[in-house]
DNA sequence: CGCTTTTGACCTGCGC
DNA sequence: GCGCAGGTCAAAAGCG
């Protein structure tokens, strides 16, 4: 299993139906009555993929891996980013960090196509909700008074939502990230006028890579469009109204494929390895 | 000894 | 109401 900078405790196993692969409940074991979830399982089509889905917010800091990819990051596939970071390995010269923003201010996806463990995040029930938006990073135990909130527990943050996969001592790493107008509000609220034009550029600059990078590589491309088939196609089999370009947008509005269970999911991952 | 994992039982929501 | 599927609980076993 990825790590992803928390701790874990396995309290579950379940087959589910359509998929030959049982999966596992992890409690996130970092702080006592930490509300965080999160449910791994195998693609039932290829076997190589883990969907990682996490569900909750935390209530403790974060660890230090963990917080500095929070700390540039808005999402759960953010955690990912990590490989790219001087704190983790150092090695973003050999990495292929990629980020592709997509239309859809709701969804949130990263693709790690690293080698030996390519890994891919989606995040398709990131509430688009401005309040949300306007949270500052690093913060926790802030309860927040929306009762649609999809998230279990009243204390909200972007924060603790976040926790993707995070590739620790890898050399390669690419990421795939949604939700451009998300990206764009956490840069203009929460970075430098300075910074956030390097990034944006950075992210122009990726969006290239990470296509050239996942269309060079066919066993990933197959085994990300079966871990979104997978998880998108199972939830709704004939929605295909998007041509299937692009799964997330099928999330937009929160409506999300990936949500549609219980609505409270977020963070859905997938990680192949 | 303490923590984690395993695994069967139990609970709950949903569709028929 | 019933059956099914997903999610959780908790006792037992395993491990360092």
């Amino acid at each position: 299993m990825i790590t992803d900078g928390c701790q874990w405790r396995k309290y579950g196993q379940k087959m589910a139906k359509g998929n030959p692969c049982p999966r596992a409940y992890y409690r996130c074991t970092m702080a006592a009555g930490c509300p965080v979830r999160k449910q791994v399982q195998r693609c039932a089509e290829d076997r190589t993929i883990l969907i990682t889905t996490y569900e909750g917010n935390h209530n403790h800091p974060l660890p230090p891996a963990a917080m500095a990819m929070a700390s540039t990051t808005s999402s759960a596939a953010r955690m990912l980013l990590s490989g790219s970071m001087p704190s983790a390995d150092g090695l973003m010269d050999s990495n292929f960090l990629t980020r592709t923003i997509l239309p859809c201010s709701s969804s949130v996806a990263t693709i790690s196509a690293s080698a030996p463990f390519p890994t891919v995040t989606l995040d398709l029930t990131q509430s688009p909700n401005p309040l949300q938006l306007q949270r500052p990073p690093g913060q926790f135990n802030i309860p927040f008074p929306n009762p649609s909130q999809n998230f279990t527990n009243g204390p909200v943050s972007l924060l603790p939502q976040i926790f993707g996969q995070a590739l620790y001592n890898q050399s390669k790493f690419s990421g795939l990230q949604m939700s451009q107008d998300m990206e764009r509000v956490q840069l203009g609220h929460q970075q430098q006028p300075g910074h956030q034009g390097q990034q944006q550029n950075s992210l122009a600059d990726t969006v290239t890579a990470a296509t050239a990078a996942i269309a060079a590589d066919p066993n990933f491309t197959a085994a990300l469009a079966a871990a979104i088939t997978s998880i998108i196609g199972n939830a709704h089999p004939n929605n295909n109204s998007n041509n299937g370009t692009n799964p997330a947008t099928n999330s937009n509005n929160n409506n999300g494929n990936a949500t549609s269970n219980s609505n409270k999911l977020s963070n859905p991952s997938f990680s192949a390895n």
